[in-house]
Order: structure tokens, then C-alpha cells, then sequence
DNA sequence: CGTCCCTTGTCCATAATATGGACAAGAACG
DNA sequence: CGTTCTTGTCCATATTATGGACAAGGGACG
């Protein structure tokens, strides 16, 4: 057996396989509704040809799924059939219920646990709280390129600052359908990393404000935030303070809860 | 844009991607606990370093993980996370559940609803009965080739005589670690589509008997089906009777709520 | 109803990629 | 210390995937 490199040189020998990968990853994002297929080749980079005799081999084997009318491109039935051969609920689902169920209490607004996945973030889990306006339109399920939601922002803020400029490097070509760009995104890290948590005055819907801390596994990488989003006039300075808190509390006990 | 062909020719120029999918296919069998490197070789047909470089490059990507201690490969986490995209619960588990509920209560044994996946079959929901005792040992998300459980023998008996055989010849290499082989399965899907149901004297697992109803798709295909399993004594000529009339009735319910 | 501009789908010569035979090396066993 | 498992790697080669170029459908508009 040779001996192992110092440099982790990635694998050559699978091109077609690690682009198949990156298509499935926008179809993920593009949720039930789908994407169409010019905007997989936009989001990839790949060029049209490739992209759709990917997707068209991904539909006879039934990892992608077509909508009729509208053409879109979708992730299909047989990708949570393979996920059946993992123990659910996940590792962290477990440990962060205490925490969520705690936070959403104290806080009565909506909550979100998001985790990193190569370069998106993923929503896992949500509880709604008992305040009467809720911000209800992130849905378990949804995917966005890191450094578009505050979760992202945080997830980035707590990574070494060039890892998290590569990250939004290689997003550059996704942010425009977010309307932001890359010296936006970098602005909102630094910010973050400053305050110790991710930040949006100005959330995805309209009117709404998000808050994030980061949660960092035992290696030192962040691994997933958690989120309190709320409809702007509700987290005033005073109250942003005060539910910093909290989540910054709640964010070092999931931590534990991993690492022990 | 050309004419559509009149038979279906399996796209070209992704082998790779394609052999990638029945490599994770054989992983999904292996469930927690995972798959070695060998196994994979056998199930699959490819050639060692093919795998190898397969399944190395898979770990680089999230989506095949391996266990230090076996060496043993399995599903990565981030088949769930692309997985998180589609809708849950799927519309056969909404479908099904109220015959689920019926039976179990009317039938007093361990229910299962298994899925056909490919080559496979697949359990996607279990009900534990009021029967103080009960067949576990199949769990939501155990995989196994078409043909070694009593579902997997009733939905090939509910295909068409060709379509089974190819199956069960596809899955060959995989049958002996049942200790099955071509002519026995072929055996019993032969008496299935005599009897109606598929029906397995000798279970998995030492002195249990399984029963199994198909549940076909409004186009005739044969899509999942629904089982009780018992100890052998439980499920004696008159009981079988009893138990394949609730479970005939209930399937064809689920069917019609599919349709509909 | 012709033109523009968007989309998706296909062909095939060619370069690049994935392939697998052969070899290396550790581990368990007697 | 040979035997027989297993996993891991190299690299010349031929098979495979690639993408430029073209085809074709559809909607908006005057």
C-alpha cells in the first residue's frame, strides 16, 4: 500500500458522477416544484447537452422525477427511498429537540434548526411559537446556497474566513435569484462575525427580521444554526438582545449534547 | 426535434452514473450497519477498483459513509438531506394508513407495507398488533432483493410472467446470501399467482410464516404490498383464509384510494 | 402570421475520461 | 510463514462522456 498524501487530492476517475451529484443538489433546492432545466445548467455551470442527458439517465433510473406540465425537473421517489437505510430521526434532530422546545417557550416566535450541507443550507426542523404573527415561509425541506439566509450567514461567520470565501465564491452564479451578491454576502459575514451571531434586517419575505447562532460540531465546524425569524417591528434592539441570548445559551448546551 | 422511437433505448453516456446508483442501491441493503467492499463487488457484478473508485469518491461528497471500526460502507447523511425535498409522508402512506389501521386491529399481527424499488422491495410502514406475540425482526427501511420475502414474491406474481422472470434473474448473485436460489423463488411465484396472495411457510426468520396481498398502481403495475407475518402456529389453513380475505379487501381500498 | 427570443432536445466527431488487469499490503488463521 | 481472505493503488488503454452546432416547439408582440 503507498503511503497516505498530506494534501487530500480529491479523487480523480468520477467526473460524470460528482456532476451528477451537483445537479441533484439544485433539484433538492427547487423542492416538489422543480427546476427547469436551464436553470440547472445557470445554477451548475455544466453545459446544456450534459445537463440533460444527466437528468434524463437520473429519470430512468428514478432518481428524478419530470412534472408533466410544466417540465420542471425534480428530485424523485427513489432518493427517500434510499435515505430509509439510515436511522431516523438524526443524531442532532435528537439532540437539539430539548433546546428548540425551550427556546421556542421562552421566545413565542418562529424557530428554526438549519444544517450546513456542502455549500446550502437546509432547513431540518421548525416550531411554530405562540405569538399570534408567525413568519411560516421557510418549510422543513428548504435549501438555499449558504450566505442568503441569516443561518447561512451565521454558518459562514464561524468557519476560517477563507473557507467561507470559497463557499461563496462557488455560489456567486446562484445569488442573483436571491437578489444579493458576493460582496453583499461577505459584508454580512464580517458583520456577524462581530456581533456572534448571523443577522438579516431585511429577511427573504418581506417585512421580516432573522436572527442565528451558529453550532459548531466537537471538530470545530459549524454544522447547523438555529433561527428565530419574526415580522421586523418585534425585534427591535432591545429584544434582538434578548433573544441573542437565549439562542447563544441554547446553541452551546446542542453542542454538548453532540459532543458528549 | 426528432421523432419519438416507438421502443424505449436506455440513454448512452452515463455509464458511470448508472453503475454509481446500483452501487448505492446495494449499500441501502446493508442499512446501518453498512456493506464491505467486497459484498458490493459480488452484488453489483463490476470489478474491484471500479467500486472502490466509486464508492471513495461517493464519501467525498456526503452521500456514502464509512464505519472506522468495520470498514463497512453505508448511506451518507446527505441521501435524507436531498430526500428532505420531496413531500412527506408520500402519498401510499397517506393512502394506506386507514387500511393499515383496520387491519392491524382486525388481524391482531404484525402488518407490513412494503414498496417495490427497482429490484427490490422495500417495508415503508409496520403495525404492531394487540397479539402478545409479535414478528419485529423486519424494520421500516429493510431492503431485500425481489423474490426472498413473501411480498416480494407476490408482486412478481402480479407482473407479467416475463417481467418476474427478468428480475428474478437480475437479482441471482444476490439470492444466495438468503440461501434462495432462481428455481425456488420462481417456484413460489408461481403458487402466488395460483392462490392469489404470496405466501411464505418458511419466514426469514426461523418458525414464522408470512402472508402477502399486491397492491397495483391504476396502470396495472404491481407497486407494494401488504403482509402479516406470525408464528407459524398462529397461522394454520383456516386462520391463512381468514387473514388473506382481510388482507385482499384492504388492498384493493388502497388501491381505489390511489386511483381516485 | 412573421419575427424575435425564450425554452428543450439531439447528433456525433473528438478529447477526455473511466476502466480493470496486475500488483501491493494488511489481517486472520493454523 | 505459507495460505487465503480482505482492501487499496497504479496507469496504459479503449471506452465513454463531452459539448459545439443545429433542430424544433412555444409564447409575446406588432
Amino acid at each position: 500500500m503507498r503511503s497516505a498524501r498530506s494534501a487530500v487530492v480529491p479523487r480523480q476517475g468520477a467526473q460524470a458522477i460528482r456532476r451528477a451529484l451537483a445537479v441533484l443538489r439544485i433539484l433538492a433546492a427547487g423542492r416538489e416544484h422543480g427546476v427547469p432545466l436551464a436553470e440547472v445548467v445557470r445554477a451548475t455551470g455544466l453545459t446544456r447537452p450534459t445537463v440533460h442527458r444527466i437528468v434524463h439517465v437520473l429519470i430512468e433510473e428514478g432518481i428524478v422525477e419530470r412534472h408533466e406540465r410544466t417540465l420542471r425537473y425534480a428530485i424523485g421517489n427513489q432518493v427517500p427511498e434510499l435515505a430509509l437505510a439510515r436511522p431516523r430521526p438524526s443524531r442532532l434532530l435528537v439532540a437539539a429537540n430539548p433546546s428548540l422546545q425551550r427556546a421556542s417557550a421562552e421566545i413565542g416566535d418562529t424557530l428554526f434548526l438549519t444544517v450546513r450541507t456542502g455549500n446550502d443550507t437546509l432547513c431540518v426542523d421548525r416550531r411554530i411559537g405562540v405569538y399570534p404573527i408567525q413568519v411560516l415561509s421557510i418549510e422543513v425541506g428548504a435549501r438555499r446556497p449558504l450566505g442568503v439566509s441569516s443561518a447561512g450567514v451565521a454558518i459562514l461567520a464561524a468557519m476560517p474566513a477563507s473557507d467561507a470565501r470559497k463557499i461563496v465564491a462557488a455560489n456567486e452564479k446562484r445569488f442573483e435569484a436571491y437578489r444579493t451578491d458576493v460582496a453583499t454576502v461577505l459584508g454580512e459575514v464580517t458583520a456577524a462575525r462581530r456581533l456572534g451571531y448571523g443577522l438579516r434586517e431585511i429577511g427573504l419575505v418581506q417585512g421580516t427580521k432573522s436572527l442565528s447562532t451558529w453550532i459548531k460540531t466537537p471538530d470545530g465546524q459549524p454544522a447547523a444554526a438555529m433561527t428565530v425569524s419574526a415580522v421586523r417591528t418585534r425585534l427591535g434592539p432591545r429584544r434582538e438582545q434578548e433573544v441573542a441570548e437565549i439562542l447563544l445559551r441554547e446553541a452551546r448546551l446542542i453542542e454538548q449534547a453532540i459532543g458528549g
